[in-house]
RNA sequence: GCUGAUGUAGCUCAGGCGGUAGAGCACCUCCUUGGUAAGGAGGAGGUCAUGGGUUCGAGUCCCAUCAUCAGCUCCA
């Protein structure tokens, strides 16, 4: 096993060479056609690679064709890559003379005394640590995909610089592959197929980022609901139902007004607050309601664990270009939940989050495609965050510790933590490769302070809890938009918006086929008639039945028998049956969650 | 918020140089027919995203706004 994934490095080691090399013959291509562009950065990714140019005029796809063409004939040339090094002078003083600002300024942030290795290709120099592939030749199969701006060095405040991506393979037939694969993904995309599935829609007079579930995509996100709510019960938490939004002191308190402010919908500003007129705000979150509903009244330390959920529905002001399908959104139902312990609690309690989020993933079949990231705060941006760095330090420790205990393999990553405490998150990539948080779990040593909870201990003394926030499955708008694009549309049945489809081939079926519908309806069983009366054949059917695990075909013969023609998208044709059959069967199957 | 692209019937799209809108599928009615994306006849549906402007006249040109998409930045 070993042998194997080291080749597989390999080749993935061999490939970012060769896309790197592709990015170089890129930017010697740009400089001949666009002379002016001064050069940026331009790194190999795991789907390609882009480089970053400072042009007078965005990049039209008109100019990318003619691009990639020069870059043909520099990859049919075979131009050799030569590498050479310079002393950190010298390599200012050569870009000063080729007048590339931007590669002077990364050479002055690099340390003193260190060598700098550049790589010349036919009259195109540029400043590069490689490796590179020894002539542009090995590139055999390149294709420029868009243009986009981007910061120079990622930061709004700096320039925005004209960025190509692109994508390279040593074969033909793999760049092929993979373009294939990207319209599959195009295919699965949730903004389109959750649209034509009829699950969502969205509305210019309503808004940016404010989608309307319809009844398909509202009934999927009412069974997910229940299933969660239903669990969390079952573990032992007490559902609250809060505002939806509060005074400006609330927020105030927990620390949202001055760190969150331009994130939350305010009704009314800031000058009204300080005039002392009451001010409103939608909430963001909800830590602080359910930490009313904790300080309703005295709490013992026989009390704790205290586990409050909510299905709670945020507001959140996001920029304008930030917002997309059901994956970021302004407003959203989050299964939101805030645990109180001691701390000797802790562990327990965040382990029991980690597990119930495991679990969920399981059910859905999400849990193949997550990953965790242990989202840290940065100690260089303190006005970023609440509480002293004795307790962040500590926190974060703690933290990694049960970690580290439940063997979870996560990555490290400094400036992500909540402005309150570390978070363990769980990210999905969706369909396009592009990762986003689903699950969260933090531990927080400071709003209990700040709210003033308070236990009675067996000592007598009062203590503050220490605050578990979580999230079970994470926000149900996005959760549909994932399970759209994992399972492209043909949702698992017991999730299923339509689990039988009820079809006729002659109107002198359809009262039998209401009848049906009935007998199926009183069984919990979610059914769709269709009346059409279409000609059309089973194979036909197939085609409309690639979203529905189950279709019945109601005919005059199985009239005459009472019987129906039964057909499941999972195993295939069923033969005629008797519809009471076909009811057990659809109840065991939609039964076989996880449970 | 930034850069770019896009916005014509439910969907996919046509509408060279400005002269007040079309196609396919879907939908509705009727006929034919119990089944392999069936045939025939007819019908409905658009203030061309919105608001200004230029013009005798704008889907077509200009400006603004709104929305959608890709990327950046930010975040669940």
């Amino acid at each position: 096993m070993g042998e194997i994934r080291k080749e597989v490095q390999q080749e993935n080691q061999e490939l970012r060479t060769l896309r790197h090399t592709a990015s170089h013959v890129l930017a010697q291509a740009v400089k001949k056609l666009f002379p002016a562009a001064k050069l940026a950065i331009g790194p190999a990714i795991d789907t390609g690679f882009y480089y970053d140019f400072d042009v007078d005029a965005p990049f039209t796809s008109q100019d990318l064709q003619e691009i990639e063409k020069e870059m043909q004939r520099i990859i049919k040339r075979n131009a050799k890559l030569e590498r050479f090094v310079l002393p950190r002078e010298e390599a200012i003083a050569l870009m000063r003379e080729k007048n590339e600002p931007y590669k002077v300024e990364l050479i002055e942030d690099l340390p003193e005394g260190e060598e700098l290795s550049f790589y010349k290709m036919e009259d195109f120099v540029d400043l590069c640590a490689g490796p590179h592939m020894p002539s542009a030749g090995k590139v055999k199969a390149v294709k420029l995909l868009q243009a986009a701006g981007a910061y120079w060095r990622g930061s709004e405040k700096n320039k925005m610089l004209q960025r190509i991506y692109g994508t390279a393979f040593d074969s033909r037939e793999a760049l092929e592959a993979y373009v294939t694969q990207l319209e599959e993904a195009k295919r699965r995309d949730h903004n389109k197929l959750g649209r034509e599935l009829e699950l969502f829609t969205t509305s210019d007079l309503i808004g940016q980022g404010l989608p309307i579930l319809l009844p398909k995509g509202a009934r999927v996100v009412q069974l997910l609901q229940r299933f969660v709510e239903d669990e969390e019960e079952q573990r032992g938490y007490l559902l609250t139902k809060s505002p939806l939004m509060a005074k400006s002191d609330l927020f105030k308190v927990s620390g949202h007004w001055d760190h969150y402010y331009e994130g939350m919908f305010v009704l009314g500003d800031k000058e009204m607050d300080a005039r002392g007129e009451e001010v409103l705000a939608l909430r963001p979150m909800t830590c602080p309601f359910q930490f009313q509903a904790y300080l309703n009244r005295t709490r013992s330390y026989r009390d704790l664990p205290l586990r409050y959920n909510e299905t709670s529905t945020l507001f959140r002001n996001e920029s304008s270009g930030e917002m997309h399908g059901l994956i970021r959104v302004r407003q959203f139902t989050i299964s939101e939940g805030h645990l109180a312990c001691r701390p000797d609690q802790v562990e327990a309690e965040f382990r029991g989050c980690v597990e119930l989020a495991q679990f969920m993933l399981d059910t859905l079949g999400l849990r193949e495609d997550a990953s965790y990231r242990f989202s840290k705060w940065d100690p260089n941006n303190r006005e970023k965050y609440i509480g002293d760095a004795e307790v962040w330090e500590s926190t974060q420790v703690f933290m990694q510790e049960i970690l580290d205990s439940m063997g979870i393999d996560y990555t490290a990553e400094d400036g992500e933590a909540a402005f309150y405490g570390p978070k363990l998150d769980i990210q999905m990539r969706n369909v396009h490769g592009k990762e986003d948080t689903l699950i969260t779990i933090q531990i927080d040593f400071q709003l209990a302070e700040r709210f003033g909870m308070t236990y009675t201990d067996s000592d007598g003394q009062k203590k503050h809890p220490v605050i578990l926030h979580r999230t079970s499955i994470g926000c149900y708008e996005r959760t549909l938009a994932l399970l759209i694009e994992k399972y492209a549309g043909a949702f698992p049945t017991w999730l299923a918006p339509t689990q039988v489809k009820v079809l006729t081939i002659t109107e002198r079926c359809d009262d039998w086929a209401r009848e049906v519908e009935t007998l199926l309806r009183a069984s919990g069983i979610r059914v769709e008639l269709d009346l059409r009366n279409e000609k059309i054949g089973f194979k036909i059917r197939e085609a409309q039945m690639e979203k529905v695990p189950y279709m019945l075909v109601v005919g005059d013969k199985e009239v005459e028998d009472r019987t129906v023609a039964a057909r499941s998208r999972k195993d295939g044709d069923l033969g005629v049956q008797e519809p009471q059959d076909v009811l057990t069967r659809l109840l065991a199957e939609i039964r076989t969650r996880v449970r």
